[in-house]
DNA sequence: CGTGTCATTGATATGGCTCAAGTTTTGTGG
DNA sequence: CCACAAAACTTGAGCCATATCAATGACACG
């Protein structure tokens, strides 16, 4: 496939435009992160839940998840974070869930004491971060309304917000395994691959590979989500 | 009772313990809202969902409920504001969901335009929305995972978010009916029901009146509860 | 070119929903 | 204060969507 000699990186800058749109950033903002680039593994843990909050991270290349686990050893990955984006912004003093490297990834961190103090000097930065974190709760909001559909209606609400972004380009390019996509949506995985392959047989989707699917009626996927 | 002779205004003062907690004002900063108070009877809209966010509320008096209405007729209650808590302030050209009173409710609001050019000028103030939206975001984040649970789960959660503000007083005053507290927790009215009688049975909790609940094991319920 | 991981598909179980009936509480007018 | 009606709540029976358990299939990688 064409994916598959392309590098690392260049699928990283793809998917940057895919799930999230951040506010433009203010003229004359910019938040410099003072710790180095640092790359962490697939599966590698950036932080733990109720860790003390030191950090807020911003994702350079990759994808990081961040979730809570239950103690039934179940998992509830809240967000998938691609570049551009945030992580743990709202933080206090405890880190609130997990996050990990789904592929092999690059953040910045930034302290989150010296983040403040400079908010507290810059009323754009300040209002930039109030724009984030409000873009954020809204994001949440969505996925509780989600978390309340059906299963296809869940998946196809999936698909259609990572599709969102680029509606010139149908294949959609998901880094990460299914269970992660499962445990996203509230499904198993196999009610979630049952899922897919009914949207198959509908020619409404191909599954073109395990990480590449191609939308082929958008209109048919819009009038079965929610 | 005692509480049937205590009046709408004390009632709703004591409810301010309950669900949330906002984060501190800072020394000097505060709102002033600049809309003269207005009162809502029983479920009189505040605003729809999609129309211009042209204000941001507080509430004074009562409980006001936010939410979505599906198509299929179901409709998702995202939260209960009571006396302290903010509403829409998240929003950005549009409001996101419905809010209406739950209980007859007074309300203070404040013109997002004017709110907004205010913080521009007060690094406290933008702070303090800071603050107040993070923390609007954690609670939705929690509030994600509640919906991953049982039925049962759900329940005990609610109780407990509810019961937390005042340990001292057992006594769970829920101003909301059942389809409110079901619309909110993700489940039917029945299942809500049962699991209430269950817990009842189990001598957990006592089922007062519709609009109290008697809390006699906490243990079991932290116990049962995640 | 085998071996482990991930994904799909099938069969069965089950938790919560739906439909329905009955009970309790609340509200209203006399 | 009572009688009645409407609304809210509880309980039961059966069903359905999704979970669970189990087997097979398809890649990716050493």
């Amino acid at each position: 496939m064409l994916d598959s000699i392309e590098s690392a990186q260049t699928l990283a800058r793809k998917r940057a435009r895919l799930f999230r749109v951040l506010p433009p950033i203010p003229a004359g903002i910019s938040i410099d992160f003072i710790i180095a680039p640092r790359s962490f593994a697939r599966n590698e843990e950036l932080f733990g839940e109720g860790e003390p909050a030191e950090f807020v991270y911003k994702v350079e290349v990759g994808c990081i998840r961040t979730y809570n686990s239950f103690n039934d050893g179940r998992r509830y990955i809240g967000a998938f974070c691609l570049p551009g984006d945030y992580i743990a912004l709202e933080a206090s003093r405890k880190y609130g869930y997990c996050a990990d490297a789904v592929v092999p990834s690059t953040v910045r961190a930034i302290n989150r004491n010296i983040l403040m103090a400079r908010a507290a000097k810059s009323p754009a930065l300040q209002k930039y971060l109030l724009n984030v974190t409000a873009l954020e709760l809204r994001r949440a909001q969505n996925h509780n309304r989600l978390l309340l559909m059906s299963a296809e209606e869940r998946v196809v609400s999936f698909l259609l917000e990572v599709a969102g972004r680029d509606r010139r380009l149908n294949n959609i390019d998901l880094p990460m395994v299914r269970q992660d996509i499962g445990d996203h949506l509230g499904l198993t995985i196999e009610t979630l691959s049952r899922v897919l392959s009914r949207l198959e047989g509908a020619s409404i989707i191909s599954l073109r590979s395990r990480h590449c699917i191609v939308i082929h009626d958008l209109g048919a996927l819009n009038r079965l989500g929610s």
